[in-house]
This record gives C-alpha cells, structure tokens and sequence, in this order.
DNA sequence: CATGAATGAGACTTCATTCAT
DNA sequence: GATGAATGAAGTCTCATTCAT
C-alpha cells in the first residue's frame, strides 16, 4: 500500500536486473540461435538459478516478450534521430540503416509477428499490458515513418501516393531488403550487398 | 556393387517414400505449426515406425530441408508458368501472388536463411548435397527473374537499372510485402492488405 | 526471562494474527483446492511476505495441523449447542449436519488422520504440543457424542448397545454418509443424497 | 492395420507391463504415501526411465487411475466370492472385511471420489474410456450389495426399508466403519477395533 | 528392412525454506 | 521483527535418436 522510497528503489532495481537478464538472453540468441534461448541457459548466463528467473519474468514467453520490446525501443529512439535530417530521403536511408540494425540484433530471429499475430505459434501467456506495450511502439513506428514521408520534400515523390500508403510499401521494401542481405558467415554465401540494394532503391522510387 | 534394375527401382521408391513422408510432414506444419513436426508425429501420419524415418532421412533436419528443397521447386515451377505472359508486369505480379503462396504454405514456418546461413542455429548436420541442390534452385529462381525483368516490355523500366541489379530489389520488394501481410486470424490484427500493396507498388515502379 | 506484561501482549498478537493467517488459508483452500495452500499464496493474501509466515507457523505442515485444528473447533462448538435439545435423535441429526459442514469446509480436503496417523506421509515436523492438543478435542467430541447417546430417552435405543459402544458405530456412520453423499458439480454425478440417506438410517437405527 | 499375432503378443506384453507398473506403484504408495507416487520415483523402482513411463500411460493421472480401476477390480472379484455364502448377514460381513482390505490398500490413500467426481482437483486429463470402466465397475459393486440385501433372509431386515435404499446406508456404514478404525502404527494411536465395531453394527442392524 | 521399446538429456515450472539486509 | 530475493531440488513431460529383435 505505502509506496516507501525503499519499495521505489527495489522497484528500480528490479527493473534493472531484467535488463540484465534480457541483455544476456540476447546475447546468447545472437551467438547460439533462438534454440539456445532456454532459461536455464540464460540463468546460468546471468549467475543466478533458473528458479530466480521467475522472479523477474512470469514465463519463458515473457522473457522474449521483453526481449522485443526492449529492441523495439531501441530501434525507435535510433528512428527518432532522423527525424532532424533535412533531407527526407536521407531519413529514409538511415532508417534502413536502422532497420538493418534491429534485424541482424534480434528480428532476424524473432518476427515481431509471432507476438502480435499469436494464433496458435504457442504464446498463450503474455501479459496483455506488455503486448499492448508492444503494439503502442509498433504504431508509433509506423507513425514516423508516415510523418517523415509527409515532409514537403517527399510529399509526392512515390508517384503521389498518399503518405500512409506509401508506408508500407517502404516497409515493405525494407524488411525485404535487409532480409535477403543477411551477411552470412563466409562471404560467397552471402547473396546480395545491402548498400548496393540501398542505392538501387532509392535510385527507383524517386 | 552391381548396380541391377533392382537397385534402380529400389532407389526410385526410395525418392517415391521420402516425397510420400515430405508430404505428410508438410500437412501436419500447416496444420499445427512446427513444433507438431516431431519425427514420431509425421512416422506415424505417414504409417510407419519412428525408427523406420532414419531410413528415409538422416536426421530431422534433412526432412526439414527436404521440405524446403520441395517446396521451392513447386514455386519454381509455378514461376516458370508465368514466362508465357506477354506482359512482364502481370507477370511480375504473378510471382508474387506464387510467391504469398510459398511464403504461407512453408516460408511463413521455416526460412530459408536458417538453412542457408547454418552459421549455429543447429542446422549443422545437413547433407551437403542437399545444401548444394538447394542452393541450385535458388539461383535458377533468381534467373528466372532477372529474365523476366529483361524481356524488352521491361526493359528500362525500372529507371533504366539493369536487370541484374532489379532482381534483389524486386525480390526484397515481394519478400517484405508478403511478409507484412500475412493475414492474422482475427482480422482487425491484419496489418495491411496484399492486394492493395502490390497494386501500389506496381503503381510506383513503372 | 522475566514475563512481562509486553510479552502477553506480544503473545496474544501472535495468537489473533496465526488465527488471520489460517482464515486466509482456509479461504484459499476452499476457493482453489489443496494446491494452491501454498506459504506464498497464503501470505500474499494475508498481506504479509513469505518469509514472515515463519514467524508464525515453524513449517507448512503446522499450518495445515493449525486449521485442522481450528476447524475441529468450530465443529466442537457446533455440536455444543445440539446438546440443549430435548430429544436425542434430533440432536444427533444436528450433529450429522454439522459433522457435514465441517466436512465439506474443510474434512474433504485434509483428512484428519494424515495428521494422527503419521507414520510416512509426510507429516513429521509436527510440534507435539499441537498433536497433543488435537487429540484432546478428539477426545472431547466423541465424549460429547457419547454424552448425548447416554442421555434417557436415548438409552437403549440401539438395541441396548452401551452408550460408549455406540459412538464409534455412530461416527463411522455419520462420517461414511457425509463422505459418499459429497455433492459433485453437476447434479448427475452426485450418488446419493444425504437428507434421503439420513432419513432412512435414522429411521433404521430406532 | 492386420492385427497379426505379434501385434497381439506385443498388446498382451504391454498390458502385463502396465500391471508390473502399477504394482510398484502401489507399493511405493503404501510405504510412502501419496507424495512419494512421482512418475520418477515409479520408474525407478520398475526399473525403466521416466521417460518410459509415458509409453504405459498417457500421464499421470492415468497411473493412478488405472491404480484405482486395478483395486477396484480385486475388489470385485473378492465380493463376488461373499455371493456363494447361505447368509446374507455374513455376506455382508465379508465384504466388509473385503472393503477394509482395499481401503487399507488404496482407498485410504486416494479417494474414489476424485476422481469420479473431478471439478478441478486436476484430473482433467483423463481417459474418458477409463473413467467409463471405473463408472461401470462402481456400478456392478453396488448392484452387487443391492443383491445381497434383496435375497430373501436379508428382505426386510433392515426395518423394511427397499434394498435400494439400503445399499448407500450399508456403504456409508462400511467406509465409515473401516475409515475409523484404520489401524495406526501405534496401538494406543488406534482410536477403534474394526472386528467390535463390526459386530455393535450388524447386532444393531438386524 | 522394419519395428517400436527404451533411453536420457533437457525443457519449463513450482515451491518450501533460508538468510542477508 | 520483518522482508523478499534467492536457492535448489523436485515435478511432469517431450523428443530425437538408437538398437535388439
């Protein structure tokens, strides 16, 4: 009931601890594959028991939830910086850059779909505030994007389409382009060069 | 040693068996999702032992990649339909909706990268023919693209970009749109529409 | 070492918040079953951490010979006032509807000779003080049994079986027919029905 | 498909099996109560890994249900035996004796009625075939202490009341009767004696 | 060839209990 | 006194894979 300063601090420090755990849990999917992701691979990881995960998220589903959430945020506060550019199509490029970021880091192993779009994929158990969370972060995304592409300068470059259906069609374009210039580990496996791609891209739609 | 008739028949059942026991497995991932892709769920589907799957695949992963193997030859054989077209972009257009169809039959569970780049996420096990007979298809896919996209209707029409450097655009393009319009079971959790997009983007690129 | 006025009043807390916590438990138990009696529910729901509940009770299994006791009690109580009543048959139907209400309070779920029985199942950490006292109101509820079946109009009823040979014969009957006419959820599973039942063994028994 | 006669050894092989099973699980019940019936402990004794277990039953649930449907049948082949005997009053006797016995072996240690009457104290899973075979053998249990109180010595014994009626007053009777007299492991724990108490009732009775 | 019983590691999760603060 | 974070053992269950028959 009382709110003490005490529970203030536990509240901050346990919130601290799950951005630990998830930081670890990330690393172990970008180095191991999202198999690997198991809580006692992660509890080992973070030097506690895997019973004390609990303590910090309700399920394994939560934990990758968070995982999520916590890129999303960094990807939409790396989009909010370019936001200032003058050049709405350098935006757009950076955003990529962004995008491309995110992906390698986590969406290359989780799609952000298996959250929202649950169905059956076995995310039963989450956290309807968290995944409202989720979807806030998404819309506000898309929000941005639309905005950057309602700039006087953009405005009309896609041929006229309206900005908010030019939004997808960059997503769209993104998502695609980052995923087939997933560097491989040996360089001939990789198909095609992301910069390259970039250009080319940009070449067209303007 | 000697390689009878028989040895020859005995191999053509064998492929016979292993395409039977592919098609199981990919009714059952359709159905319900991966993680019902157990090797004893699809022996038993298929009528036979878990032990006897060992016959047909070394592992569970072959099967995986099997499926994948089979599955891009439907798409590439549903592509190849589409070089009648007299109109390269109604021809484009179709791929894509072949494409949508892949994406939500098998590329939607299982992605190609996983397989390509092994990389770590367990895919380590796998006959390296296979992997090479993959890889096969995959470049016969992207020809068949950058064919359509030399066919003088289009060409230069993407802004002059040679052909060459039109597919990974075109691919990343129809990859991200398919993706973002997976259609979710509700539909107010549908984010945008297929068919609107791919009008759009035609509508932009040419 | 010298017992202060402070200390009763310490111990009387003590006392009155053991009470609180076993209400809480007992709610719990009725609400969700056996299972969810955990430390950590009980105390969550007694607004305490569960790390405290060791103040009061020395391990789980005290707390559970708590309520049984507490409930024993009650039941004690219950049966007091049947003895007002001036004639023994309805006094002993009285009993039997207490004995059910006990039963189904809390009897179904924990049944007392887990605890004077101990032997193996689990329950060895019990403090002897609380064992004795459980005994004691054992004691005291079939001497009340007792009582009632020696008073006049009763004497002799049972075929003139002794007063103290027929409280057991009593009890097992009293206690097998609040066991075997247990109400299940839906009405067509339930086997007989206990008003019918009492009914005809009253009407057997004089 | 062909029910060859392997297929029929290998059932009959599995079934003996399940019984070894369930033997020593109900040894492990009876020297270790209850909590102690954990799928690993069980394999352990029987000798296998626990993984094995879920060969023989689906969960659980089903071990201890098929525990139960396995006393039950012994029991009823043992009543069956009281049929032959001339005196109804002895017959019934006996199977008091016989119900004593299995409370003693298993009754005492998990109720029929979760069973049967499940709600939620987790037997949720259950084989519904199963719970139809337990329902059948309750059934022919009753029907067979109806029988002995409609033969002709028996009629109208207990105060004219109709044999159908009697039969839940005699069951009550008995499980309370055999309930209170459970024999603890210290005599001075033992609150009555089965055989005087079973002599006061049927004294009473007729 | 084919079988399916058996394995054993490992997945998630819960809970009574302890102990530094 | 009180707290609640942490533990660690134990629970149920699944699954790819092997191997005697």
């Amino acid at each position: 009931m009382v709110n003490t300063i005490f529970d203030q601090l536990r509240q901050q420090e346990k919130e601290n601890r799950r951005f630990a755990i998830v930081d670890v849990a990330e690393k172990i999917l970008h180095d191991k594959g999202l198999e690997a992701v198991t809580i006692r691979n992660v509890a080992k990881m973070a030097g506690l028991s895997s019973g004390s995960m609990y303590m910090y998220f309700k399920n394994k589903e939560e934990l990758l939830l968070c995982m999520l959430v916590q890129n999303l945020k960094v990807l939409k506060k790396d989009m909010d910086t370019c936001m200032d550019n003058q050049n709405p199509m350098e935006a757009i490029k950076k955003m990529a850059y962004h995008y491309k970021s995110y992906f390698i880091r986590f969406g290359k192993y989780i799609n952000i779909l298996s959250f929202t779009i649950r169905e059956d994929s076995g995310f039963n158990n989450l956290n309807p505030e968290m995944v409202k969370e989720l979807k806030d972060i998404l819309s506000k995304l898309l929000a941005l994007v639309q905005e950057t592409l309602s700039a006087p300068p953009m405005k009309g470059a896609l041929k006229g389409l309206p900005p908010e259906r030019c939004v997808p069609v960059l997503w769209a374009l993104i998502q695609g382009l980052v995923q087939i210039t997933i560097p491989a580990p040996t360089p001939e496996d990789t198909f095609f060069d992301f910069d390259q791609l970039l250009e080319d891209v940009t070449h067209i739609l303007i």
